[in-house]
DNA sequence: GCGAGTCGTTGATTTGGATCAAAGGCGTCG
DNA sequence: CGACGCCTTTGATCCAAATCAACGACTCGC
């Protein structure tokens, strides 16, 4: 593709033959796994899938809610924005997370790509109406809805009450998880955002990212390979920094 | 009742008889408005009423999830902490609001009542058999989630981005909000939170919140006629001041 | 190869809010 | 009543992280 392509937000989407849904290697992830096979191929009807490149728009915050996605492969920053720029990023979302959760009315929040991602997209309404039709789809979205809720109240504590080095270790910690349930290295953690993207998550500056990363680093508890690569050297001594349970 | 139970946390609930659901002035406003009277009858079958005093425990993070709860009346904090006491307010309930939405497993965050309450309790079994029955209570509770989520991300962005004041002003505006729902003044705000509840809340320590306050007040935005009463005397300001779109 | 742009790091300085300290209200109870 | 305890306010000081300011590493297009 073109860099032009690259950069420009108005090609954002283009459709290909997709995978067979019943051979998606993500499916027990993702909200699919809700419902047997028959079910799935229902799913699979409605689904249109989805590229789009890093620092393009998914959705924005406040407009109409067309649209609900599983991401598929890639990660997607959330965000919210104050009126002067200051930026929170609510969350990252990573392959067999849903986006749209609340899809009646408008989004909540504003979503980006981080890097090149692949989405299985809905319309909100097709959607909708099979949930209403699949009562298994309901529960698992309320499921879905309970995880997220308990992840946000969280990270509520991190912003709240946690100082840099504790949001660091957390946030380390966190990305270590979900790289176990996506069945990859639990201590060799990419990092597909950027410091901007990390502050924000965090509610630190760049700066104070960087610097916080350099004392872990110096201090053995981490090793920084390249600037967006972390190995976890002392996952028990980066618990302890966390200040969890 | 004595100043000894009103300290005690072991006799935590006693059982009246409750005024029938049918009549009951707030069910608009909770779970409870999804279904129609029959069903509304049903609920009613499950539920005991209990009564809590300032201060007492309802529910502990991390404790299995036996009930869930309606707010009848009064207020209660949910909180999370750190190993070394540090608090997070999470959120406030009102009358009319839910308690125990991740109710598979345990609770994900302490509950405790601000002042008097009185609840309507569920046991999480026979609830959660009813939601299976009854479609429109899953899709009630799918949407409360969602209301909570969004919320949430509202109390990400406050924590992670915004200054003292900003928190402040954003706090009293919700609670002004929270006033019009329950047909209270808009503009005369009670808080029967305390200080340290409104700190632990918005990321802050008692002494920026009571100086913050004084600033409001010398400021002419708000007056504190005392010191659990708040009057919004320039909205418009205060709305300015909380930077919301 | 080279200038421009982007990103990350590092250093110097500032500052908003925390911490430390003390003194007023106000209700409770002996 | 008056002493005690609890909460809130206010003042003085401190500090963690923000801000301001360079600089180095890399990429991209020309």
């Amino acid at each position: 593709m073109s860099a032009h392509a690259r950069r420009s937000g108005a090609a954002a989407t283009r459709a290909v033959k997709p995978a067979e849904c019943l051979q998606c290697e993500i499916r027990h992830l993702a909200l699919c796994s809700a419902v047997d096979d028959p079910d799935v191929q229902r799913l699979q009807a409605l689904v249109t899938h989805v590229w789009f490149y890093g620092g393009q728009t998914i959705s924005t915050e406040g407009d109409p809610s067309e649209h609900v996605y599983n991401v598929a492969s890639g990660t997607l920053r959330l965000y919210k924005l104050l009126p002067d720029g200051r930026r929170q990023v609510t969350g990252f979302l990573y392959p067999g997370d849903f986006l749209g959760l609340a899809s009646i009315g408008t989004y909540a929040y504003s979503a980006e790509a981080v890097g090149a991602v692949h989405l299985c997209r809905f319309r909100s309404r097709d959607f909708k109406n099979l949930c209403d039709e699949l009562p298994k789809m309901n529960s698992r979205l309320l499921e879905i809805a309970n995880d997220e809720l308990a992840a946000a109240q969280e990270q509520m504590l991190l912003l709240g009450r946690k100082t840099a080095v504790e949001r660091i270790a957390s946030f380390f910690l966190h990305l270590a998880d979900q790289n176990v349930k996506l069945k990859r290295s639990p201590v060799v953690i990419d990092l597909p955002m950027r410091r901007g993207d990390i502050a924000d998550y965090l509610g630190l500056t760049i700066e104070t990212v960087s610097r916080t990363l350099r004392r872990l680093k110096s201090d053995g508890v981490i090793a920084l390979p390249e600037s967006n690569r972390v190995v976890l050297s002392d996952a028990d001594r980066l618990r302890e920094l966390a200040e969890e349970g």
